[in-house]
DNA sequence: TGAATGTATGAGATGATGCTCATACGTGCA
DNA sequence: TGCACGTATGAGCATCATCTCATACATTCA
């Protein structure tokens, strides 16, 4: 594995790896949803939830669609979902 | 999704968020390794491989075996080299 | 048993992270 | 056009993470 898949793997299970992001993942699980929704939904500021929206858009976590005056995240892929879940299941073996 | 399970989910990702334990998890998927081993695949020294090695298992992701002086260090299940293998899918999508 | 080897751990320094607050941007409507 | 609303971004602060260095622990063998 060369030093830039190495980088971006990392990368992206860092970006994973904070609960108000996996938070916003799970909310996201269920369908799209705007800002305030996911602000109001982890029980953080709208500015914050932003701050980490960039960042899961950034590893391309998930995806905006704007409507209007609102932007709607939604989880990228199927790739993610299945991340989610597999790493999930290996967590709840352990407890 | 409960608190508990969001947090050791977090957990679990940020400990593989970070590079030099991505090569570690790498240079176990071929099979077990000692730690001096590790260190010089890895390029840093066997404390710091040591260090890296304690968040790895606190997290259920290698499993050590002694063997006299020498402890080898595996991947502790499938899980964790699917997960590898889905997250690589994703990052190589995006490049 | 005592020395040597391999591994683990604690403390401390440096750098990174996530929040808040203030502010800017973009869109729709009066 | 100008204001209001939703979202995005930058700066700054408090906290946390990773490395190095020193030291402790465990095992083997002379």
């Amino acid at each position: 594995m060369d030093a830039r898949t190495v980088e971006a793997l990392a990368e992206t299970f860092r970006v994973l790896g904070d609960p108000t992001r996996v938070r916003i993942l799970e909310g996201l699980a269920g369908g799209e949803r705007c800002v305030s929704d996911l602000a109001s939904l982890v029980g953080i500021s709208e500015s914050a939830v932003s701050h980490q929206l960039r960042l899961l858009r950034g590893m391309h976590l998930v995806r905006p669609r704007r409507a209007g005056r609102l932007v709607y995240y939604a989880i990228d892929d199927h790739h993610i979902l299945a991340l989610l879940t597999q790493a999930r299941t290996h967590v709840e073996e352990h407890r």
